[in-house]
DNA sequence: GCCAACGTTGGC
DNA sequence: GCCAACGTTGGC
């Protein structure tokens, strides 16, 4: 099990159009970057990631998981890009600023931090569990 | 609005 | 295969 950071434009896709998709979740479309291709071909159905709003709001505000894995985008008509499905799970109780992120020395590492245009990212063990306790959620999302 | 970082494109 | 030019993203 491996832990993820989606991140989109508020004006793109906002959490709150991700929530109201429900349970049955939604593509997560429009990633054209090989990079982030292959980071959501890496993710397996049940993982958890951080839904993060950049642009003016930069912080963590939700925790979706992947209900599909990588597949053909349907917006894309060249074949070549893919996309999984993500649905939200919880609230942020208390969302993580970018600016909190940056200043605790145990996040540095942190992709959102070294490579801040990769628009899905992968996070790691101890990041998911120090990030969870800064946004007050008392039972971190795990398998 | 500016600029740094990064990715892509295209000429050589 | 190299690298300059360009476009995009995202933080400030």
């Amino acid at each position: 099990m491996n832990y993820w950071l989606f991140k989109s434009e508020p004006d793109a896709w906002s959490w709150d159009q991700q929530k109201k998709e429900g349970a049955k979740g939604a593509e997560w479309d429009g990633v054209r970057n090989y990079q982030a291709r292959n980071v959501m071909r890496a993710m397996r159905k049940g993982d958890f990631g951080f839904f993060y709003q950049s642009g003016e709001e930069r912080r963590i505000v939700g925790v979706v998981k992947v209900v599909a894995e990588a597949h053909k985008d349907s917006t894309d008509g060249t074949g070549m890009w893919e996309c999984v499905d993500v649905a939200a799970v919880s609230d942020v109780p208390r969302a993580v600023t970018l600016t909190e992120i940056k200043g605790d020395p145990r996040l540095k590492d942190m992709v959102l931090v070294k490579n801040s245009r990769l628009s899905v990212q992968p996070v790691t063990a101890a990041e998911w569990r120090k990030l969870c306790a800064m946004g007050g959620l008392s039972n971190p999302p795990s398998c």
